[in-house]
DNA sequence: AGCTATTCATAATG
DNA sequence: TCATTATGAATAGCT
């Protein structure tokens, strides 16, 4: 992607290398923010330049993701090698089971640690209990959209119903209007029996509304076309 | 780069999510490849997608990218805070720095108060803070209640106009027959509309079932008689 | 999983 | 290093 195709090989003048890692290193930070925010995924990405300069990006922490990584790689290793329990190691813990854990320490326990160890404490309930927020949150969101979907389908066929129903009482008409014309006026509705439901007016012509407002993210450009069935989730 | 323009944003649909999150895992891996190659660099890449599951890559191996990092940081700070050792206060400045100047004795903004009423005003940022996480979580609660509710209405009122449609089928077949009767078996079906959908067989006898759970504070005891459209909210 | 229409990233250049 | 632009790559939306 620029001005001529180039093979992937070392760049041998150190002035175009340099230019090159600028933009590139640029270029695939804004890919692993776009990653983490568009796929909620928790991304760490670290350089080092030929010089020997750092340069990172990570979606919570650096030290979240590393450690985080370190706990993958141990359950890794346990899934792949099951008799290492035997050993006596630690077990695959959940994260909520770590969290418990960490959280376990609240109880007496505290009476050892100094300021900066409590602070440290702290820092990190508060980062755990804001991904648990945020998983929640999105459990709950994700649910309202997978109803808001299915809802949306049952009203489609709803409404195809009612046009069904509209063309079978015309065609009924037209089947009372033939009798009528064959037998003549006076017997059609002595002899026939009452057609259930037949000229009764429907307690609506218009299938129910869900009086539910569009999400925030929807523009409401469409609104006439058809019925919403969205959900405001920020009143 | 698609075919259309996407803003950056977590994908709310969890399948889209996921392929978005493959193919953009995909590109972000290459893209790393290429800029070690290239720029003659050291990359580690770690990606925890929204499932948990680990992807990484590293140009040339994980550990020697976080010990060369975790060797880099620590210069970082020796360099930027020179005199830090000297006061022995630690202060990690990262995104929950403002909650954690809250509960230090050292604040500069807020400076005019003392440790007490400090106290105060974190407890009260604390009640008040439990409330709105509390009313908003009530507000998706609600909603998704309010959706089930109104789909159960939608679904029910489907279930009837199907038991309507079968009803007027009905009737049109006995008025079919009547003209049957009259008209002689030769001429019914010759001048007569064909009807619409008459004798059709319907895509399904069964309205749409939506496949979701009843909420955990429901009884199953009913389930027998309806279709339910509750929703499992701690699957 | 593929297939394009598009948008985007970037190589070359000033 | 910064800006511009022609071009190749990445990918969003669909099937």
């Amino acid at each position: 992607m620029g001005r001529g195709k180039i093979v992937i090989r070392r760049i041998d003048n150190s002035t175009s290398r340099q230019v090159t890692f600028s933009k590139r290193r640029n270029g695939i930070f804004k890919k692993a923010k776009e990653l983490a925010i568009l796929c909620d995924a928790e991304v760490g990405l670290m350089i080092f330049s030929s010089t020997g300069r750092l340069y990172e990006y990570s979606s919570t922490s650096m030290k979240s993701v590393i450690d985080r990584y370190g706990k993958s790689k141990d359950e890794q290793q346990a899934v792949a090698n099951p008799n290492s329990e035997l050993k006596g190691g630690s077990k695959l813990e959940t994260t909520t089971a770590q969290l418990a854990r960490k959280s376990s320490l609240t109880g007496e326990d505290l009476s050892g640690l100094n300021v900066k160890e409590l602070q440290s404490l702290e820092n990190q309930l508060e980062i755990s209990l804001r991904s648990v927020r945020t998983k929640k949150d999105h459990v709950l969101i994700d649910e309202i959209h997978e109803l808001n979907r299915k809802g949306s389908l049952v009203h489609q066929e709803n409404m195809e119903l009612y046009k069904k129903i509209s063309l079978i009482h015309q065609e009924n008409a037209e089947l009372y209007k033939k009798i009528y014309e064959t037998e003549g006026p006076s017997e059609v509705n002595r002899d026939s029996p009452t057609p259930y439901n037949f000229a009764v007016i429907e307690k609506t012509n218009v299938p129910v509304q869900l009086g539910l407002s569009t999400l925030p993210q929807h523009s409401d450009a469409e609104q006439s076309t058809a019925p919403k069935l969205g959900l405001q989730l920020n009143p």
